[in-house]
DNA sequence: TTGTATGCGTTATCAT
DNA sequence: ATGATAACGCATACAA
């Protein structure tokens, strides 16, 4: 491998000049500067960055750990993470973890030196995993429990989205509105059904468990929520899927058994994923800006690298919006070309 | 930042015996093991990374650069390439490339020093890409054109693929058939559209330029392509699209204009997304090992970081499947639980 | 404007 | 079994 040494040999100039053309001073005569430039073509060098940022205790990376999401999610979020970094100067070190809790620590371990900082979306495991990690380390919690800790975070207004979806439902006239909820053990999931409860209990209905079904935030297991809510006597008229896919697979599930949307039975998901216009019937669902959940994770976290000294912990929530399509039965403003 | 120094002070044992702990040489009494183990806990210390890979050089992370893809498919990718990187002991450090070329020069150069290999996407652009940087460092390619290059790559049976469901329809009575094509410029999409008119011509069928119509592998693009084709006369009598995506803005588009399918029109997709058998009616398509192209590519990554020296160049491409669904109007066996 | 020398945090080599 | 020290590739303070 061609080093700074090999570059500042054939140019008959110190490695420390040719280590402040590529760094940027702009100290050296444009003479000298152009026969560096050249050899180092030649060569195809590169600088190191390992031996860089050793030196400049500075990566320019961002560690991203997040949890084996499903599809769309992950995707969007991880090009609004990637577009942030990228615009800050920084790249992303991505890893998913499988395995809960103790992968996730061994992983922050194992970003020692090779990262800046971290997100860490931890949705199912206490964000109390940051015990055991390097100190002096800046995090940023996405989409988790923050109860307890000091730490940065970008959350969703789940629950008042979700409170959104359903209240419009019942001033559709629903009474018996059933939930496909997400995984057990996940932060926005439990947020969403939070949200689904209280919209129930403003208009003085009881939650009742028999319309709480679990889900898994997958289209399978929507589909098969969506079968066991139909054997339910009397039947929900209206099904609120605390995601998409689910949502689309109850919908599946529904045309099957030949219940009619929304006429027989409303539908409505959360996300707002590209594909939700595009079914039949077009599917109502709570927007969320998933590209800009992992920007601004991206903004707080170089801020917090930037002033590396304590400060009081930054909390966000970024903000859904009630997408109303003919799903879920409202007298819908037609379908906008898209 | 607390370094081996520190724990080797506190333990009372030099940097060495601390080095040999943590790098796994079996050489340390238990004793004196323990003891700087707790003492490294305390201090929250995790070796360094960068220092570390500087003198082994060897990163353990894998550079993946990708186009800016669109959503299932980046994320199924992704799936593949993490899960096989980790069990082979790597993390992968992720790039999404926004402006073509320039771009990926620049990127790959960045990675220099951070990686130990890297996994190029570049469907859009040439894969001589890789002049500029440099040499020495494996690079495998995904999904690209690898004309005059030694460079390692995987590839999807794009073209074959293409022919056998192009080839179904036909068996299914269809002379008339449309295509929508993928984004111009990217080779999955060429590959595609030669496999198409391969089928044709197999059947006798002359290809037709006013049956081939532009697409960019989104729903919108999907979307209004079929519209054009609806305009036609006499109409496609079927539509396979380069991709799911486009099939399902396909079907959204047909289904507004009153056109049944499959009685009406045939639609066939390309990828089989997850979501590809809960649309309306259920979407044939064929079926891309996503995740495998992903772990195949990083397996044979590390096959060449492993001999490093030179090496004929491995060219594999991961087999496709043709899945019939309901949406092609073939006599269906019916539609499997998810 | 350029060169010399030091050190970043770690592992490898050679002693002991 | 453990310690001392050189090296990894580079950036920077200081000298020239």
């Amino acid at each position: 491998m061609v080093t700074i040494k090999d570059v500042a040999r054939q140019a008959n100039v110190s490695v420390a000049t040719v280590s402040r053309v590529f760094s940027g001073a702009n100290v050296v005569r444009e003479e000298t500067s152009k026969r560096i430039r050249d050899v180092a073509a030649k060569l195809r060098y590169a600088p190191h960055g390992g031996a860089r940022s050793l030196i400049t205790s500075k990566t320019h990376t961002l560690g991203v750990l997040l949890p084996d999401l499903y599809g769309e999610f992950f995707s969007e979020v991880i090009r609004g993470i990637d577009l942030a970094a990228r615009q800050g100067g920084y790249h992303i070190l991505v890893s998913r973890s499988y395995e809960g809790r103790g992968e996730i620590e061994e992983t922050m371990r194992a970003m020692r030196g090779r990262v800046d900082g971290v997100l860490l979306m931890s949705p199912d495991v206490d964000a109390d995993s940051l015990r055991n990690v390097p100190s002096n380390l800046p995090v940023v919690l996405v989409c988790s429990a923050t109860r307890g800790s000091q730490t940065d975070s970008v959350t969703i207004q789940n629950s008042r989205g979700a409170r959104q979806m359903v209240s419009h439902l019942i001033s559709l006239g629903h009474r018996r509105i059933a939930i496909i909820k997400g995984a057990s053990g996940n932060y926005d999931a439990a947020e969403r059904l939070r949200g689904y409860r209280a919209a129930l209990r403003d208009a003085g209905i009881t939650p009742l468990r028999e319309l709480e079904r679990d889900g898994d935030f997958t289209e399978a297991g929507g589909y098969a929520a969506a079968g066991e809510l139909l054997a339910i006597s009397p039947r929900p008229t209206a099904i609120f899927a605390a995601n998409d896919s689910m949502a689309i697979g109850a919908l599946s599930a529904l045309r099957e058994a030949g219940v009619i949307v929304p006429k027989d039975m409303a539908v409505a998901g959360f996300d707002d994923i590209p594909l939700a216009r595009y079914m039949d019937p077009p599917l109502s669902s709570v927007k969320v800006p998933i590209s800009n959940l992992g920007a601004r994770a991206v903004e707080i976290l170089l801020q917090g690298i930037a002033q590396k000294n304590g400060h009081p912990p930054r909390r966000e929530r970024v903000a859904t919006e009630l997408v109303i399509r003919s799903s879920c039965g409202a007298p819908s403003a037609g379908r906008p070309p898209p």
